[in-house]
Formats: C-alpha cells, structure tokens, sequence
DNA sequence: AAAAAAC
C-alpha cells in the first residue's frame, strides 16, 4: 500500500502501455506545452524514450512535403500573399509569438521528453453521429488549411493530427457545425482555431473593406470563454497559428483596462476571443458588432451554457446581430457534455454532427486518484503532511495545485501555508486581473510551487508540471471534479489527485466511487458508506458518467414528439466499441 | 450556497 506521495505516483504511470512500447518508426505524441520547444536544446541533453524521428523533423504528417504548392481556392489569380490592401497593414511588427518560447519555460529535466506512443491513438473510441458526418483525415496534408497556416503548424512542431483534430478540422472545413467532446491537452484550440484562420484567409480578400465606421469592429469569428485567463490562454495560442497569415487575434476581458482593448479592435480584428461580461460592455458600447460572424466558437461549452452563464450567453449570440445558425458556424468543445446542457445548445446549432474522441488510457489512467477521509477540522494539518511528504521526497519543481471551495478559504488557506514556511499564492474572483495574472505565473514558474484556487482554475487552463492536485474541499459535481483533476496527468505525465472527503461531500460520494472505478483506481470501502441520498443528475441515465454520447439518441429526447432526428440519423463508431461497450459505463475518463 | 463574468 502507498504510503507517500512518491510512492503513488512512482508505481502509477506507464502500465497501461502509454509512453512504453514504443515502436521506434512511429510518429510519438508531442504534447502542447513541448510542441514549441527548439527541438535540440532541451530534448537532445536526455534520452528519448521514444527516440523515432519525429523530435525536430521538419516534416509532418505521414509523409509527404509539408508544404508544397498550394492551389489558390478562390480560382482567381489572386492570393493572401498580395500585397495591395490593408490586409498586409502592420505584418512587419507583428511580434513572433515564438521566439520566447524557449525562455518562457524554465527546465524540468529529463522526464520532459518522455512523450506518448501515438500508435495508443489508433484504438482510440471515437463516436461521431449526424446526418453525413464528413470523414476523418490522417495528415494535415490532408486538408487544405493554405500554406501560411501550414508553416506555423510546422512551427508549433505538430508533427501529426490529434484524434480531435483528425476528426473536427474535416468536419469544420465542411462547413458544418460541431458538438464536440475533447480533452483540451490533445490540442482542442487548435481543432476549433485551424479551420477558422484557414476560412478567414480564403475569404479575406472578398471582405476586406474594414467597415466605414471607424470606431466599430467587425470580427469574423467569436471564441467565448469562461474565464479570463483561459481566453488569454487561447488568444497566445491562436496568435501562434495565425502569425504571418494576416488574420488578426485580439483579445477582451474584465479587470483590465478596456482602452488598451479598444484600440486593438480599432486596429482591426478578424478572431474575438473574449469572456462574456466584457464583450457585453463592448457591444453595449458599439464597439464591436457581430454582424459579420462566420464562425462562434464556444469553448468549455457545457460551462458556458449553465445556469450562470447561458442568459449573457443567449443576449450576444441570440439578441444582438449575430447571424442566425445556419448562416454562421457553430462550433461547441467541451469534455463534459450533459444531456440537459445538449438541449439547450440545440437553440445555437444547426444540423450539427457530434464528436465525441476519447483516447486509449484516458487521462484519469494516468492520474492515481486517492480520497482520503479527513475531519473538516483537520484539513489544514493533513495537507501540511502530504505537502512535508513531498518536500522530503525532494522533488524539485514539483507544482501542487490545491482546490478550495471559497475566494476566503483560498485567501485564508493561502496565508497559512505561507506562515508555515511553504510558499503559496492564490488565484479567485475577488483578487485583481493582475494580481490573477501574477499568481499563475508565478506558480507555473515554479517560483510559489503551491497554488490555491477557486473553481476559476478548475477548466481548461494546460499548466505544464503540475503533478499534484489537492481537492482540499471537494465540488459539488462530478464533473467538476474531472476538470480539477484533470489539471495533472498531463502529455503522458504521472499525476496525483488527493480528495479530502467527510461527510459534508455525501453527496459526491457514488458518482466519485463509480468514476474510480472505471478509471481503474482504487475505492476505498469506507466511501459506499456515504451517498445513497445524493442525487447525481447522471446516475440513472444510460451511457455512465461520461457526457460523451449524443443525446439525440435517447429514446427519451423522441418521445411524445415529433421523431425530427430519427431519419438520416448515422451514427459511426469507429474502434473500441467492444463487447466492454463504450455506452454502458465502463467509460471513463478524465475528459478535459 | 459558491464560483465565474463589466464598469
């Protein structure tokens, strides 16, 4: 029995085959946060596992020049590289997103170059159903995504497709609109953000003109985020794959002075990432109007369509001049997908197809989960042993990200650690942008190796090196609790998750308890005790816990009605849907 | 009930 947290992550990792049995001509899984890194200073000073050409190979995809001559879509001579119009306007000092790359990431030794065998990809469950769902490709030489584009996927070093990229871009580029279950650590943005640069460059001379009215900014496409720091994160990734094609990323969010964000929409935007409050305030004020919208984009889709979110989210999508679905695209990622929110994002879609990929050994294979019993009272003192735990292990840059329920019990959890000689910072609702903004780079500079956080923290954000998460108080909702975990066990990387259970989190206790279970982690007896009165909007529903199934498939959704989707409907199920049955709930996952 | 999200 694992007494120490070095002991658990330790035995942990590779027994599902992830990261072992490397076939050496294969392409290897390069994980996002490595995907930038120059391919021969930090990977050449340790051994790669997985050593197959694929580590600073210039060439991608399966074979086959990554970029040739590329024929110009629109049929007219002309192209994105002419230089006659604004569109070239301000190239010249657009900052290299990739250059402090190398800089931004202090070292993490030789377990960085540890990589995932991408051969696990190929029994990867995939579901996808809709009426004509356009079909998977291999390579993005594959795909037409024009030639700029195609250069900054080579610079980003993705060497091949991710599952949900392979799936979605085609789907995308088609023209149709997406309900898609992903895991953000395989390269989500990218699959939403790919087709949206490359339809904007196909189309950008035709709609060049910036409007007349020079105080009002006409985006292309909206991406919605639920947090600020997330949309931050997507604003650096989509400036990545949208460096040198003309298309231009800005971003807008709260707690920040809104000026800045103002002149860079006067500047010209073609891609809005934004959060929800402060868009609002800028349509309010006319300074962006969404009549030209082409592509929206929701990410953490099923968040930003709950109760906190949806009314913010109906007003830009459905009450401002967003052209209608139909009309515009319509592209909803989220790992977490319940039936209840699919319902209501009907309202956003049309004819969609959905997506769910999972991946062989998900996530929360790789993460150990461990729920521990402890008094309210004795949270404090029984993190301090694992955090001493730790430390004693001497694990160097080890980041510890801890969940609290509360901005106060994080402020409060905070200032205790750092009274008690362990260094910490804090990131919720209640502290400014900056102060946020500060604390996350601190943490991920390992500069505090512990972080404190609200729920802010729990969706989306990719923090590389965090190898502990403490659910200190647990949430509420299941789902949640994937999120928060899934902050760890990252590219292929062990990672713990410690829960503090007692009684206050009955009600978590047989959607935890069936969730280990299918993610083959140990279940402590003592927590079959708990539950039976809590209600898990999940439990009784076909399919397990993971929301990946589409809900159009329920019996229950036709019902009564009219059957509107049993005709056309194909569904396509492609691998892993063995007699383990993927719908029956031995799914599990930590889908991101 | 809490968290997030505008000024």
């Amino acid at each position: 029995m694992p007494t120490s947290w070095s002991d658990s992550v330790n035995k942990a990792p590779t027994a599902n085959g992830i990261g072992a049995n490397s076939s050496s001509q294969t392409s290897t899984y390069v994980p996002p946060h490595l995907r930038n890194r120059p391919p021969s200073a930090a990977l050449a000073s340790a051994p790669v596992p997985n050593a197959g050409p694929t580590w600073g190979n210039d060439s991608y995809g399966q074979g086959g020049p990554a970029v040739g001559p590329r024929k110009d879509r629109n049929g007219s001579g002309s192209s994105w590289n002419n230089r006659n119009s604004s569109w070239d306007r301000g190239r010249e000092r657009e900052a290299n997103p990739f250059q402090n790359d190398a800089d931004a990431e202090p070292e993490y030794g030789e377990q960085e170059s540890s990589g995932i065998n991408f051969d696990a990809y190929d029994d990867i469950p995939v579901e996808t159903s809709g009426k004509d769902v356009p079909p998977p490709v291999n390579t993005f030489a594959d795909i037409d995504l024009g030639e700029a584009l195609n250069i900054n996927i080579r610079r980003c070093k993705y060497v091949k497709p991710t599952p949900v990229q392979r799936y979605a871009m085609p789907i995308s580029l088609a023209g149709r609109d997406l309900m898609a279950c992903a895991q953000t650590g395989s390269g989500k943005t990218a699959a939403f953000c790919f087709p949206i640069i490359s339809g904007i460059m196909t189309s950008c001379q035709s709609d060049q003109r910036q409007s007349r009215m020079q105080h009002m900014a006409f985006p292309q496409a909206l991406i919605l985020s639920p947090t600020r720091e997330l949309s931050i994160q997507i604003h650096q990734e989509a400036k990545k794959f949208s460096y040198q094609t003309g298309v231009k990323v800005v971003v807008a969010y709260g707690g920040s002075p809104i000026n800045v964000q103002l002149r860079e929409l006067e500047r010209g935007v073609h891609i809005l990432v934004a959060t929800p409050g402060r868009l609002v305030d800028l349509l309010e004020r006319a300074r962006v109007s969404l009549q030209k919208i082409k592509y929206l984009a929701l990410d953490e889709a099923d968040r930003m369509l709950d109760m906190g979110f949806e009314p913010q989210i109906r007003r830009i999508v459905q009450q401002m001049d967003m052209p209608p679905p139909g009309i515009r695209q319509t592209l909803l990622f989220s790992a977490t997908f319940p039936k209840e929110i699919q319902r209501l994002a009907v309202d956003f879609l049309s004819s969609y197809v959905f997506l769910a990929v999972g991946r062989v050994g998900s996530s929360t294979d790789l993460i150990v989960q461990r729920v521990e019993y402890v008094f309210e009272t004795d949270k404090r003192s029984h993190l301090m042993d694992l955090l001493h735990a730790q430390r004693a292990n001497g694990i160097k840059q080890a980041l510890t990200l801890v969940f609290v329920e509360t901005k106060k019990g994080a402020d409060s959890l905070e200032h205790w650690l750092c009274i008690n000689d362990f260094p910490a910072t804090s990131i919720h609702g209640d502290r400014t942008q900056q102060e946020r903004e500060y604390a996350l780079r601190s943490f991920k500079s390992g500069k505090t190796p512990i972080l404190v956080a609200t729920d802010v923290a729990a969706r989306g954000l990719d923090i590389p090196h965090v190898s502990h998460v403490v659910n200190f108080d647990l949430p509420n909702d299941i789902d949640d609790y994937v999120h928060r975990i899934g902050r760890t066990g990252r590219a292929g990387k062990s990672g713990l998750a410690t829960a503090f259970f007692n009684e206050k989190n009955s009600s978590l206790a047989s959607p935890l308890a069936n969730l280990m279970q299918e993610s083959n982690q140990e279940v402590p007896a003592w927590l079959s005790t708990f539950g039976g009165g809590g209600r898990n909007r999940r439990g009784g529903g076909s399919g397990g816990r993971f929301g990946g199934r589409d809900f159009r498939r329920d019996n229950a959704y036709n019902r009564g009605g009219q059957d509107f989707y049993a005709s056309n409907y194909n569904t396509n199920n492609n691998r892993g849907y063995g007699a383990s049955g993927y719908g029956s709930s031995t799914v599990t996952s930590a889908w991101d």
